[in-house]
DNA sequence: CATGAATGAGCGTTCATTCAT
DNA sequence: TATGAATGAACGCTCATTCAT
């Protein structure tokens, strides 16, 4: 306990104090959504009192926003190992898929942030576009890829997939917003509904022999 | 029988009131959510003041659970009449995600109640429910039944669409929450969409030849 | 059931409204006081509505003013009658206190304006004054008359009675109060009380033998 | 320690705005009754705005309540000190009297405490229990003491009195009322009227030579 | 005479934001 | 950096009063 640990400590802490913050505000506005919460209930989740959560975020607003963009981890980079792998372009699809559903139905922070863009899509415009351009555009060009990958090597089928991806990977959604709803509720099973999924998807891809 | 006439009209008129301020309350609640909705606005709306609204509903937390229930209109008896349908198993399934397209994805109302559930659940746990007794339960329980029939009838193999037929109409909760968050500003080609989602669907219950 | 006797009950009752309808508003106003009384429930314990009240008195101030004043009734005839006695000026006094007792302590519509006066005086300075002249400036002045008179005939003594005859009556005062604040709660025993204020109050005026 | 200085001075600033606040809320409630104040009047009386009154006090229940508690200071220990003094009886009652009427009569305090259990009684049932409690139980039990040591001693007759201990000092709530009643409109001689009542109380308690 | 829908002003309470310490 | 007292603008809800029927 000397005088430089605690310093050192107190230093760290205060650096990470933003990230605190941002990652009480998280919990609060998800929970709330962003009118019903209270900058003094963000505080209180910290132990601290609202007057510090201005120190750090001029307004409830930016506050919100810098939440959903510090929440908001890049799922691109993600999909880019994709590209990588080895396999049947199925295997490959397969692979994709099951990332998506880590980091879109599985992962509680990307499923809130879905949330709150369907609820705060009217004042914020912006985590809409965040929203798309950071999750759904990479996961369907990704999924694009594919399976024209797949049409032009002949394993799927030409169809109506090629346009619109979507059809391939919106089960996903379907998990992720079943979630949301539900929660421990009605609890989804998630490797027996993934399974099914791909077993409808691929086999709805491949050719009629 | 003159007097009647007139007091039908203006009676008429009195008990159109409830309708006009739920249908109010519906637009504005679903703008901005529950929480940043004024009473006053919704009043407003009918050129009205607040206490008017007051005078139908004793509170906002009232307004707001009947409107929900208001906007709720029944979905299982549209359902009930794909069952009368003609031709193919695939034909009936075809049809029965054409009407759920109409009831969830294209219809303002429907999508909105979704948004709502999603975003309000926290404040109103019934209304997650009835959304899910009224959409989705009949919606998948239909699906099922369909896919049941034609996996007994030999016209779809034998998968896992059974134990989970959201996989096979998943793409219809991809475009309501699509448009709920993009609205006009990424408009998508509806039937062009439908196409490619039967168009993998069915493949993808067909047998392998 | 003739028309006739219909028509001449109705008649009657109209003629009765506005003092049913103040009585009604006794009631309320001393229940919860001026402010906290709403005229709609002056009207719902008539079985009819806000705007009846309003076809009879223009305001809620007016119609507090016309119930204080019905609720009025005047003391001094009563007073009156005491001079008319025979017997002991100890007698008359005695006869005349226990008429005030009646109409004090023990008459509910007295002691309630006894609470409003000291309740609203502020907003309605009028009732106090009215309070005073119709109850307790007639009654001390007959409490001093008769004082007056038995310190002439030798039957008191000379003392400070007859320059504050409140001070014999007094304890009337004493069971309103406490019946206003503890009504049935801490119940008083009305004729041992008074037993007890004439047992002093007599001996008190006495002379030294 | 300077800076103690500073905190303690400061400190006994915010320690001060709670008292204040209710001294505030005691003018106003008695002067408006309950229902007719207005939270932002008694914030006004301090210079500050409503919010700063519902920093301290959660509601305007509460603050009135709190007002009551705080303005009710014990009676019961003056009482005790009337024990320790010399002299007959008669005059210990005489002292016990004076005190009763600069507690009860003479203080606006008290006084206005009377008014408020008697106007609001119904809304705050605690407050009538707690004025008796404070005031007239303790000042009751100390004069029927006092009348049964006169009547062990042979210095007061037997008689009611004992039964009924209120009637010997009723008359302070009599000016008590006035007072609450006329203020300065019809001012009362106090010096004058407690010799009037001692001078009957006392010659009614003496025995019949 | 009676109704009750409608108004508008008002009040209790909340909360984002500021600022002196 | 952190506090928390204070503000002021809202907002939910109420109610005296009006008026068309």
């Amino acid at each position: 306990m000397t005088k430089t640990e605690k310093k050192t400590s107190r230093a760290e802490q205060k650096a990470r104090r933003p990230q605190e913050i941002l990652e009480a505000a998280f919990e609060e506005f998800t929970v709330k959504g962003y009118a019903a919460t209270r900058v003094e209930d963000v505080a209180a989740r910290l132990g601290v009192t609202k007057g510090t959560v201005y120190l750090y975020f001029p307004t409830k607003d930016v506050l919100f926003e810098e939440m959903f963009r510090h929440m908001s981890t890049p799922f691109a980079d993600l999909l880019a190992s994709v590209g990588t792998l080895e396999g049947s372009t199925a295997d490959q699809l397969r692979a994709l898929l099951l990332l998506a559903y880590e980091k879109i139905a599985d992962d509680r922070k990307t499923r809130e942030l879905l949330r709150l863009s369907l609820s705060e899509g009217t004042r914020f415009p912006d985590i809409v576009d965040r929203h798309h351009d950071e999750f759904i555009a990479p996961l369907i060009a990704a999924v694009r890829t594919l399976v024209d990958e797949g049409v032009a090597s002949g394993e799927f089928r030409e169809g109506a997939a090629s346009k619109f991806p979507d059809v391939v990977a919106s089960s996903i959604l379907h998990v992720a917003v079943w979630r949301l709803m539900f929660a421990d509720r009605k609890p989804i099973d998630g490797p027996a509904f993934i399974e099914a999924h791909f077993d409808l998807a691929l086999n709805g891809l491949l050719p009629r022999s």
